[in-house]
DNA sequence: ACCTGAACACCGTTCAAGT
DNA sequence: ACCTGAACACCGTTCAAGT
């Protein structure tokens, strides 16, 4: 049939990704499939084929979407809150809060396969959220060095990342909203009364003062 | 054809989960495929739905296996450690480890979707390893309710997994074991350090002295 | 009773053919 | 030039038919 030209190809491109990320929003990571999103925007599979190189170069720039999303509402959590530590938190909770209201495609961020060769601006994205995080712990403790504050800020966001991973896929007995938020905040304020006490001197603080 | 009978019911139950651990294991969880096993082990698609109701009933039994692998690994590990710390820290280690070793594996564990309703043999298999962090923080921590353990052991080890999480899937710029090692040390120390301090009065340090 | 293998309803991806 | 839709080589799962 050959339709007309309704569409340029960037509205073509558009309109895939956003149908493609309504489709996993509402129907999982398993119905994103070529014929399915096609026929969601009213052409055949064959026509995915000329605006993406393949459903994997169409899943990277969707992640690529919903970082961007996340991002928006991390740096607007961030903005609101100049104590450092209670920025951390709120930060916490705002991707906690991010991965229960958009589970799937959260999901599919870090579970999709990686290509080999990933497009510089796909790491762009992440290094954003995180510049968040690094900002906050340098506040915090500005004696430490930039290395320090790298490292410390993947292990903290590895740390809250994988509290919503377990949660997300249902790995506890109470995967409520407040439960997580619950176990994210401990697991920050912890960490980050460990990273502040050891800012200085010794490694790993002293003796403390024995319980009575 | 109709082959004699040369295997059990059970015989065929375990050669295809052996067979079905070797290519994961070998060549990633996609290759897992009902052709590819019942190719492995010397039968047709059809006799798989003998013995296992459907794909993802033999991936959940696979699935256990790897974590009593895993349980096995952490209680060695568990068992040369007297002081709780130490114990914690070389319980991440080996649970970085073992997520290097068996990556494939070791993803299939989180990332397979589960079905609605686990069989009890399953959440246990998660508790037992759950149970070996609970010890360590009650010895480092006695004074703390047991809820708050469990907690805690919850934060801690998400944390851990969601390091190796982002590890395994190539989000840090290293991805090298000692890299991945130090990260997960940060973290549990950091967080023992806190969690430590916090546990008797004030739920957060009081202010810390300053930096001359 | 045990096992096969064809069938069904799907996949992702390609590409000659139509307009 | 743009888009189709059939084709290819796959999936998971079922089940009548063979021994």
């Amino acid at each position: 049939m050959a339709r007309r030209s309704e569409h340029t190809r960037e509205q073509l491109h558009d309109l895939a990704l956003k149908a493609a990320g309504r489709i996993v929003a509402r129907e999982g990571i398993s119905a994103l499939t070529a014929r399915r999103l096609a026929a969601a925007i009213g052409y055949t599979v064959g026509s995915l084929y000329l605006v993406f190189r393949n459903l994997d170069d169409l899943i990277l720039q969707l992640n690529a979407q919903t970082l961007d999303e996340l991002h928006g509402q991390a740096r607007g959590v961030a903005e609101k809150q100049p104590d450092p530590r209670k920025r951390l938190l709120a930060l916490a909770g705002a991707y906690v809060r991010f991965a229960g209201e958009h589970r799937h495609l959260w999901r599919l961020v870090y579970e999709h396969r990686q290509p080999a060769r990933l497009p510089a601006w796909y790491p762009e994205r992440v290094a954003r959220i995180f510049a968040l995080i690094e900002g906050a712990l340098t506040e915090l403790a500005p004696a430490r060095r930039p290395a320090e504050i790298r490292q410390a800020a993947r292990a903290l966001w590895s740390g809250v990342h994988g509290v919503c991973v377990l949660a997300m896929t249902g790995r506890f007995d109470d995967s409520s909203e407040t439960a997580v938020q619950a176990m994210a905040s401990l697991l920050v304020s912890n960490f980050l009364d460990g990273f502040v006490a050891t800012a200085r001197g010794a490694r790993r603080p002293a003796a403390r003062r024995r319980v009575k």
